[in-house]
DNA sequence: ATATTAAAATACCAATTGGTACATTTGTGT
DNA sequence: ACACAAATGTACCAATTGGTATTTTAATAT
């Protein structure tokens, strides 16, 4: 019979939403799996029953955690009316990245990314597809504020996204390993400055 | 006797040489002893003969991977000849990322301070230092600039440097996860606009 | 050449790793 | 209430983990 989630399904939910966090902080390697059946209170067999391997868990983690972002982004994109408040966003989203609804452990591209890039191909491709996604997703509002004459023309738009997610992302980084927030605000504000000179011809 | 470097510096040395790209490239955790006595052909004994223990080995590699990267930094700005050109070396350093000059397995500051930022608080606070230094250096750069008229007055100096790292950090993350060393390029452009933008009004 | 010291290898340790076969419990449709 | 399937727990596995005490080898000063 097909109830609204199955038992298996609950479960898989249950071991991703305690784990999540783990991954992201402890990166793949760093993550063991008396960590996971620390954190969920079941036992091996029972994460082996719903989950193929560590692997496994690990990407199903990194989806839950990049969907967490993506889910409040999007609403806040769509509530946005101009295409400058709909780019700001993404600097908005990940200036409050110590917020209760932001995963733990910081930005799961970020850490999944560097984590997984010489380590675990699975992992890596995941990251790298979400990283693609964003700049396809800056470039269309970036495209958008062109046609609907907010922004000027003759704008380089991938130099651009990829400005845009590099400084948040590495504004991310150096605010977390200097323990100072106050550096990644800086750092969205030369984002702001790239946002709002797209309209300007200076 | 003192000759030129004991036995036992020469070896921590050796071991370190060796050993410097693994922990670069599979991270604290991700790096075991069996890849240290693999990589240097040396036994665990020998190991820690010279090293007090793995975490010893593993800030002996950071600081390694980051010396290498600074000596070159170095040598480019003392030969370039105005402040323009000067700050602009961060860019070309890390735009041969692949060069053999630097470090196996990317930036050793990403790399170390995503990897540690959670889990190991001494190469946490290693990286962190870096990244000071770096934004120092890159500040008095732009006071140089100031000073000698070649920038403009007005400049928020703090958040130019930061907003630099960001772009060059985060444009390797970006470069490597998604294998296009197109990307970083491009964000690299944009640090180039920024810098160039300190001399105009614009 | 020899005594002494420094360095490296050997052989071991308990604990933990990721993973699995199988038994047991729980849920579910009839 | 019962049979069946799905989910979970138990008990185990070989391999590896970081680390150490001790022996062996290599270097060095006299």
């Amino acid at each position: 019979m097909e109830t609204e989630l199955s038992k298996a399904a609950r479960t898989r939910q249950f071991i991703v939403e305690k784990t999540a966090g783990i991954f992201n902080k402890k990166g793949y390697a760093g993550t063991s799996l008396s960590d996971l059946t620390e954190a969920t209170g079941l036992t091996k067999g029972s994460i082996y029953g719903n989950f193929k391997n560590k692997e496994e868990v690990a990407v199903a983690a990194f989806e839950y955690n990049t969907a967490k972002v993506r889910r409040q982004t999007r609403h806040l994109i769509d509530q946005a009316s101009t295409y400058h408040d709909k780019l700001m966003v993404y600097a908005q989203v990940y200036h409050r990245f110590n917020a209760a609804s932001f995963p733990e452990g910081g930005c799961p591209i970020l850490n999944t990314a560097v984590d997984a890039d010489d380590t675990n191909p699975v992992l890596k491709e995941k990251a790298a597809q979400v990283v693609i996604n964003w700049k396809k997703r800056i470039e269309e509002l970036i495209d958008g504020g062109i046609t609907a004459g907010e922004f000027k023309t003759g704008i380089d738009v991938a130099q651009t996204a990829l400005s845009i997610i590099a400084l948040i992302e590495g504004g991310i980084m150096i605010a977390k390993v200097t323990n100072t927030p106050a550096s990644l605000d800086k750092v969205l504000k030369t984002v702001d400055a790239i946002i709002t000179r797209l309209k300007t011809n200076l």
